[in-house]
DNA sequence: CTGAAAGCGCTTACAG
DNA sequence: CTGAAAGCGCTTACAG
């Protein structure tokens, strides 16, 4: 910006203006630095102007992995509010691994970020108390927070196992088994809270062997339907029971590309995460335009995908 | 940091000093210079440092979409190089809009991004000249840009679409269509030479018919097999074929979940798009480090999944 | 071992 | 309409 100002034969402050489209400058003038700009192939570094202005623009975005294409659909959404509002996005992976979390985290709060979104591993989140405190806004999507107070944007997974459950239960099953990933994780006690409500309702009482099923036992087990937790468990479940697969109806928490090609074809549980990303990303910018309120949870419909 | 020197009673350099783990500063002095940091809860900021360092240790990615698990895969892979390299990285998605991959593209470079690994779009990709020439390294995956010189980092395609037909002609097929979405990508001219290079090799007179097939002319079409181009060609076809999938051996370019689970099962041609992520990603660093070649182009291998 | 000054590339707050 | 000075939060190159 200096050689562009000696070139044109100005001061600073006038190339500024003119790359900032400022009022105030003559024509003749402004031509004049064009040119330098040009000549010289100018382009503002952007980090020095934040840097001078006190924000910078970029936001966070931390996930388990891409891969998974739910969270890859978080991602899209909180890109969608990021690209309107002119915000440009770190990311980072942890595979679950909370030591990397901490890490991705703190760097991009030393990088000064103006908000983070966090699909958070199991496991604590304390580290991020003073960065909050410090003001760096942060919103958890899909999964809460553990021992930090935070804004959260979760899928309702209670009601949706609540109507997976149901459908079953209507369409003539009592021995409905839940097929669940880590027992303690939140999503599976979600799913078992939503199960059990809607077990209880239909008056059916619950055999402890029907929840305790792995994918390894499933092939006989005592049960007519299944519901499983998520879309690796549907695979697995699918796979073990084989040609059973026509005697036990299954409903899978998570939909998938050619659910629809298996015979038979599998109903699912299923959300729209890039709703949640969209709506962690509206959230984090009311945060940023300064909107004081006691951190909220809010919950995405879980619906019933059916298929026959 | 000037608030920590001053409550330390020290100058700014020696907060420097130890934040930075320089020699040259008494223990009892660092010891006061840490208090004063905790009392303080000072954290350096990154990007002040960076702009007076020169670089800033940020890499760029943009893709079409993380929907798409082979993207979200390189991305994984260039992760995995930026972890080890101390990068962290900003991502954009572009949903195949030349527009938002010349805007992200910018706005990075803007930020001084040190280099950019980019999965392009349709188009001419020589607004990225200036910025090359300025210093930023690129390097392209999955697809080669064009009117631009820069590395690239492919799958070989026409290596696996030769393998396809070359593994459907062994399984006695003759009448092989080839199902692909825009004639005129890249993909789909790969694709096209290693089908034929497999007929000619067999002594096979292809049909123009085998090769315009299109998924809704596909129920009753005068083929034995089929070779589809992508995933969602895949999808399309099987669903297009409906029963008739007993009749036409079906090869998909691209892997996905579930291939197993359909009857009868689909094979696949499969290359590692993580690989294709690494190596963009040491390639980039190796250009950061300074190595001066001419652009190169490197292939990545394809082979068939046998699945029956 | 410690520090005062200059500077990274920009903007802000004034003054002319 | 235009510009000289100070400063964002750090590091670099010296000097003591």
């Amino acid at each position: 910006m200096k050689d562009v100002a000696s070139r044109a034969g100005v001061a600073l402050k006038t190339v500024s203006r003119v790359v900032n489209g400022e009022p105030g400058v003559t024509p003749e003038t402004a031509r004049r630095v064009q040119g330098a700009i040009e000549d010289l192939g100018f382009r503002r570094n952007e980090s020095a102007r934040l840097l001078r202005t006190g924000r910078t623009a970029t936001l966070g975005f931390i996930a388990d992995t891409w891969i998974d294409p739910d969270q890859a659909a978080v991602y899209r959404g909180l890109e969608s509010i990021a690209r309107e509002q002119g915000y440009l996005l770190f990311t980072g992976s942890t595979d679950r691994d909370p030591d990397r979390e901490e890490r991705l985290a703190l760097a991009m709060c030393a990088r000064r970020v103006d908000g983070l979104v966090i699909i958070p591993t199991p496991g604590s989140h304390d580290y991020l108390v003073s960065e909050i405190e410090a003001g760096v806004a942060t919103v958890f999507a899909l999964r809460p927070p553990e021992l930090v107070q935070a804004d959260a944007v979760l899928p309702d997974e209670r009601g949706g196992a609540r109507a997976g459950t149901g459908h079953l239960i209507a369409r003539g099953h009592r021995e409905i088994g839940l097929l669940l990933a880590e027992p303690g994780s939140y999503r599976s006690r979600q799913l078992r809270a939503g199960y059990a409500e809607a077990m209880t309702a239909a008056g059916i009482t619950a055999d402890p062997a029907w929840t305790s099923l792995k994918p390894g036992t499933l092939a006989g087990a005592p049960v007519t339907a299944l519901l499983c937790g998520d879309q690796a468990l549907t695979r697995a479940a699918l796979r073990a029971l084989g040609d059973e697969h026509s005697r036990v109806a299954v409903v899978g928490f998570g939909d998938f590309e050619f659910a629809d090609l298996l015979s038979p074809p599998v109903s699912v549980l299923s959300y729209d995460p890039v709703l949640i990303g969209r709506t962690a990303g509206e959230l984090l910018i009311r945060r940023l335009a300064g909107e004081e309120a006691p951190p909220r949870r809010i919950e995405v419909p879980v619906r019933l995908v059916e298929r026959r």
